[in-house]
DNA sequence: AGTCCTCACCGG
DNA sequence: AACTCCGGTGAGGACT
């Protein structure tokens, strides 16, 4: 039986709870304990949780490891409805919903702090000023449900609110377990790339000497890591840069270019991933980012501090499983274009893609006479937006042979051109500002009112008739054209059906992989929007692979229905990240 | 002193 | 082959 229960936290760590109907109307009186963790520990039958905030309320749970199956996060679903109905800078949190619903001032959102290393229960907002009773929780909740049956497809939108719940409940989860990583290690590989520290936290033996390197070649004293510097130095050798970008020095011929490039390189690694950030973010064989569920508007994590999304290659051999575990690594193969075959039922390209084989082979097989590269840049190049070059080449040959994938991501683009909405596979919608420029800039140029930071507006709705505002120095703006910044939220809107929908799919993954893996001792421990990692003893490794597949499978039939589009992962179990693919 | 911006890199 | 989509990060520097 499916058992739904709400819970609202007291003060003093108490807790009041109530059982819902089928309905998600209560179904008994809101009863009060003294224990918020023994109210819930005490009911296992409970399979659903709904509260405000996963994490107001997980985090205390994960400290007495009490875990839950499911739950229903009230401001995240308000987060994804108000963008489903183009009121995306409303503010989300319970409070605001419940003005909107009784007709009082919206409170606007508390500020979200940053993140500190170390932190072992972050992004706390202030409680008393977001906290509702459970009775008004429960009138905001019903709100949503029918907010919901509102929707184009409320079946997925009623997917998409619990997957992102359970996406919130595996980042919690994650977040706790923290990525096993080797100090030593890691050192041992600052020590061969940079050489040893000198005191005093200046640059590293091997960065001194590649510096010196740049300015004996320019003939005078040249700091690498000042782009101005380097532009003016080359200026004075008669070369003309217009950025110090890697792809743009390589091309030129200079003696100072090699050091200089291997100085940014190396530089990067000190600067991002150097013994201060092992000191600040790997504490006792973990290093314990702090993934936020749904923290873009494509629906992508993001993780606060330490970077744990921008890991660099050379890094990942710190990342070493326990003695007697494994790391099972799994990347999922091509998902952008199954993702794009599967939204957009393009015959052809759902032929291809209902193989588990190389797509991007299979595409060039069908289109390209076998070129692999070229087809992959077509198609990245078509879901990206590309403007020039051997994508918009590729693009034509593309066009023709799965025209209805290509027709998909055109009117995407076209809709966010004209600041229409526009929304992924399970109806995650992107701001018709978004792409380009701030929101409000946008807003102001696409002739959308903005809705006001306090109290009192109620009309916020999409209105892109003038073109008011145009006037402002952001510029750009040709009479009969689309502005660059609307070009540029085409682009965005493009990519967003493509990628948010691979993100839709990407939780209703993880959410299966973490089904799978509660009678195991296996946790999941990383995840970056089309790889997951999954630390387990050795024994379990092969149980594990095949959960992936499982839930890979499972998460495209529950995302995108019925379609042959198939989901295939490369798996490798290691005990070192560096030794996957 | 604190805030905001740009640059350039990392990952997908 | 070219630099198109996303976001996080830190340093430097301009500004209040």
């Amino acid at each position: 039986m499916a058992d739904r229960w709400a819970l609202a936290p007291a003060e003093d760590g108490g807790a009041d709870l109530a059982p819902l109907g089928p309905d998600g109307l209560p179904a008994g009186p809101v009863r009060r304990e003294r224990d918020l963790v023994t109210a819930v520990r005490d009911r296992p039958e409970v399979t659903r949780w709904v509260w405000r905030s996963t994490a107001e309320v997980y985090p205390r749970l994960l400290d007495a490891e009490v875990r839950v199956e499911r739950c229903y996060d009230i401001e995240d679903a308000e987060t994804l409805l108000l963008g489903h109905e183009g009121r995306h800078g409303r503010p989300h949190s319970a409070a605001a919903a419940l003005a909107r619903l009784r007709g009082g001032a919206e409170p606007p959102d508390p500020p979200q702090r940053a993140a500190e290393p170390g932190a072992q229960s972050p992004l706390f907002e202030p409680r008393d000023s977001v906290r509702l009773p459970l009775e008004d929780l429960l009138a905001v909740y019903a709100d949503q449900q029918r907010r919901h049956e509102a929707t184009a497809h409320p079946g997925r939108m009623r997917l998409l609110t619990a997957a992102e719940s359970a996406g919130m409940l595996v980042a919690a989860e994650m977040n706790r377990a923290g990525l096993p990583w080797s100090a030593p290690v890691h050192r041992e590989v600052l020590r061969e790339l940079l050489g040893e520290r000198y005191a005093g936290g200046g640059e590293p033996r091997r960065l001194a000497e590649l510096a010196d390197e740049v300015s004996a070649a320019f003939g005078r004293r040249v700091r690498p890591d000042l782009p101005a510097d380097v532009i003016k130095a080359f200026a004075q050798a008669g070369i003309k840069v217009r950025s110090t970008r890697r792809w743009e020095l390589a091309s030129v011929d200079h003696p100072a270019v090699k050091p200089l490039i291997e100085y940014k390189k190396l530089y990067r690694i000190w600067v991002a991933h150097g013994w201060t950030w092992l000191q600040d973010w790997v504490r006792d064989g973990r290093f314990r980012p702090e993934f936020l569920a749904g923290g873009t508007v494509t629906g992508r994590w993001v993780t606060n501090g330490g970077g744990a999304l921008q890991i660099p290659k050379v890094i990942r051999r710190a990342v070493v499983a326990d003695p007697g575990w494994r790391l099972v690594v799994a990347d999922a193969d091509q998902m952008e274009p199954r993702v794009l075959a599967a939204i957009s039922r393009d015959p052809g390209l759902m032929e291809v893609a209902g193989r588990e084989t190389d797509l991007y082979q299979s595409v060039s097989d069908h289109a390209f006479s076998g070129d692999r590269a070229q087809a992959k840049i077509a198609v990245l190049g078509a879901v990206y937006g590309q403007t020039s070059g051997d994508g918009l080449k590729n693009l034509a040959a593309l066009r023709r042979r799965f025209p209805a994938a290509v027709a998909y991501v055109d009117d995407a683009a076209r809709a966010g051109e004209e600041g229409r909405l526009v929304r992924t596979w399970l109806g995650r919608t992107c701001p018709p500002a978004a792409g380009a420029g701030t929101a409000e800039d946008a807003a102001e140029e696409a002739g959308i009112p903005q809705a006001p930071g306090g109290p009192g507006g109620d009309d916020a709705t999409g209105d892109p008739d003038g073109a008011g505002g145009s006037g402002g120095p952001g510029g750009g703006w040709l009479p009969g054209h689309a502005s660059s910044d609307a070009r540029a939220r085409g682009r965005f809107a493009r990519n967003f059906v493509v990628q948010g929908s691979a993100a839709d799919w990407a939780l209703l993954l993880l959410a299966a992989l973490r089904r799978a893996c509660v009678p195991l001792a296996a946790e999941l421990v990383f995840f970056q929007h089309d790889e997951v990692i999954v630390h387990c003893p050795e024994e379990e490794a092969e149980t594990v692979v095949a959960a992936i597949r499982e839930a890979a499978e499972l998460a495209g039939r529950l995302t995108f229905g019925a379609t042959p589009v198939r989901f295939p992962f490369t798996t490798a179990v290691v005990e070192c990240y560096a030794d996957a693919k």
